[in-house]
DNA sequence: ATGATACGATACAGATCTGTATCGCCCGGC
DNA sequence: GCCGGGCGATACAGATCTGTATCGTATCAT
């Protein structure tokens, strides 16, 4: 029974649990702290600030975002299914009850300043993002890949906000139906 | 000289800049105050708390957006151009310093609760738009009136959050195109 | 002219937040 | 067996936020 879970990992879930619920400022040290049964001190060991445990809940999102992507991605044939599986796998994800939205949208409406530390790190997610889907777009011979890339773009953000917004039910059903739409307007079958 | 700007009109104005721009969480009563150029009792003599005022900003642009609507539409001949003109419209706009994304999204961002009354006030709107995309889409003779709104709908979301995220230089100067792209693959022309 | 009302300024109360300081305990390596 | 470091708990400092209380003044209608 030696290796029960350390401090820190329980910090970090229950940070990464509460920060994307209810959103960064609403969330304090102390309960972040209470509900990990940590004591204060101990957090403020292990993350100098809580900025700090912002940023690496922030980068944390954007490592699994990328893992998911891959698994998501790895079995299409083309860099169109590509796009293609990963739409429909976001509307799947976006329609369910554990989706509160976008961590990184989320910090940047929060935190509107694009020099405050977890901005810059949803800023450097999106670009990510988005020269990935123009990467795919270009592969698969679009005629525009970055009006393309930018069209996909807006909707999946559009469909988290419509997560955040209405949570579970929401417009988001129709999210893989559009992104088809777009694709096939730009790449010929 | 009998007529200045009357103290609630200011500070409703300044609560509208500061809100719109840095969030509500983010701005205090003593700042909107102060910025104002109004005593402090003033403001809640006029608002009786945050929230209201919140709730007043929210209100209003309600207003704001739905005479803009109607304005941007008004000359459009058919249910289709009156769709694809709103959609040029933001455009030109979310494009623009500006813009710093929508309220409603910002606030259900800010509020995740559903029962917070600004909450509420942003899903009443989004509903209300949700719905007038669908009674053109359907009057435009749409296959499928509610998919297509929603499409329309994730769009438009999107590109208020690319404007909060990345500013005046973001994805949504395609955001028109990608409109009538699944306008016209629901509508024949 | 006078009295009521709105206003600006300021101080204050109570809550909450970030970050620090302190103490006692327990567990593991030498 | 002992000692040091990680840990939980708690108290605290300083800042900030919402909302209230108070007071002097200016304005406006009667």
């Amino acid at each position: 029974m030696k290796t029960e879970v350390a401090p820190k990992e329980k910090l970090f879930q229950t940070a990464t649990r509460l920060f994307y619920q209810h959103g960064y400022r609403a969330v304090g040290v102390d309960t972040i702290a209470a509900e990990s049964g940590v004591g204060k001190m101990t957090l403020y060991r292990h993350y100098p600030s809580k900025d700090d445990l912002i940023v690496a809940y922030l980068q944390n999102s954007d490592e699994v975002f990328w893992d998911n992507f891959e698994q998501i991605t790895k079995d299409a044939l083309s860099p169109r299914d590509k796009l293609l599986a990963f739409f429909e796998a976001l509307q799947e994800y976006v329609i369910t009850p554990a989706c509160y939205g976008c961590p990184f949208l989320n910090v940047a409406t929060e935190y509107p300043e694009t020099d405050y530390p977890g901005h810059q790190v949803a800023l450097r997610h999106k670009q990510s993002a988005r020269e990935k889907f123009r990467e795919l777009a270009e592969e698969a011979g679009a005629r525009d890949p970055e009006a393309l890339a930018d069209q996909l773009f807006l909707l999946m953000d559009g469909a988290y906000m419509a997560s955040r917004m209405f949570g579970a039910e929401n417009p988001a059903a129709h999210l893989a139906e559009a992104a088809k739409t777009l694709i096939d307007a730009q790449i010929p079958v």
